[in-house]
DNA sequence: GTATCAACCGGACTTCAGTCCGTTTCACTC
DNA sequence: GAGTGAAACGGACTGAAGTCCGGTTGATAC
């Protein structure tokens, strides 16, 4: 059983904390028990009753606190994606601090084309989603931003960011790697990519 | 009501015609009962049902013949771009031949920009169908990859040209939208990223 | 301790996408 | 123009997402 604690939504020292305590209980369940159901049994084979039973709450709870099935998904994507997080902000270099930003920038889009394959049932059940609000992607265009400004980058830097990442979202490279084409592949692709937007001109 | 003509999966000449003669009937009442229904309630208020009771046949064809509401979609939508396509095969220059090759690609994303935010519904509903296996998405492809090998782009310009056009995809036009940012700049960015992958270097 | 009420809970209910299978129709042959 | 079989048809059925509302509970005030 995953007993790794819940990521709070931050809890700021003073604020009236704006969920009850039954709620942020069943919060907590809810998603050990998605976790555990989407291990055991694949994301596609978990439904919102599953995880409402095996979390010991009723229907209504799991979309009053989710939304959606989508939502429910990212949230466990979320946590899935704490730790690569973690590695990118404080971990060993060249994905963490400390290498110069060009071969940051190389093993960000490694590691993330890694990650979102790893991730590709979870980021798909998560649908539109998942590219859209979720922190995940806040954080990844966050932090190509920083890397851009750093490698000298001018511009519209932030939406060069953004575009620099779409062709790495799941949906697109399911359809190349449909067509065929592997992941070293379009890794490189991504790469000259980053070359260009890098070189400027 | 839309009269316009089905488009026909090929019937080339000597082949023995693939689809029985109802079966091409039903297509093309469905297609047309879709299209008339998405005109007169919006694409989510669209249900298989509906569709099945206007075109006056059972539900289980249209699953037959479209596979999922997301096919079907998919199969509006190819409808809908067949002009557009058109347009940009053997329309007015800058958008269809004639024009540099530059400008032509300036004009052509500035048209998809536009295209995608007047269908963003339908592509939505569509879902990963539609910029995985729609037609449509391999036109735009081919099409960015002749340009860019006009421009006398070198390297793995398909790859290029997808990730060029990976940007304009609905999802991250509606993420960026939603943060505020205008379809202006969003077309600036992409002309700017369009330069940079043509500049090379 | 008790009153108050907003927020939360549960699970029956509704709505649709998608499936299944017995029946019908088309196309082709003799 | 009757026979034949593969393809297509229809609509009842299933399963899961998402809604609703009467009942419950936790936080705060006094």
């Amino acid at each position: 059983m995953s007993d790794s604690p819940v990521l709070m939504p931050l809890p700021l020292a003073g604020e009236p904390a704006s969920e009850r305590s039954d709620a942020v209980r069943n919060r907590a369940a809810l998603l050990c028990a998605a976790q555990q159901l989407v291990a055991e049994n694949g994301v596609d084979a978990v439904t919102m009753d599953d995880v409402a039973a095996r979390a010991g709450v009723g229907k209504g709870t799991v979309f009053r606190r989710f939304g959606s099935r989508a939502g429910l998904m990212v949230a466990v994507l979320d946590q899935s994606e704490a730790h690569w997080q973690a590695q990118v902000i404080s971990g060993p270099p060249p994905l963490g601090p400390g290498a110069p930003p060009w071969e940051r920038l190389e093993a960000f889009g490694r590691s993330r084309l890694e990650t979102t394959i790893t991730h590709g049932d979870l980021l798909r059940a998560a649908g539109a989603a998942g590219s859209r609000s979720s922190p995940a992607t806040s954080f990844v265009v966050q932090h190509v931003h920083h890397l851009l400004l750093e490698l000298g980058v001018t511009g519209d830097v932030r939406l060069l960011a953004t575009a620099l990442m779409a062709p790495l979202e799941i949906e697109l490279l399911d359809a190349l790697r449909t067509k065929g084409i592997d992941v070293e592949r379009i890794l490189h692709g991504w790469l000259d990519l980053a070359r260009r937007i890098v070189s400027g001109c």
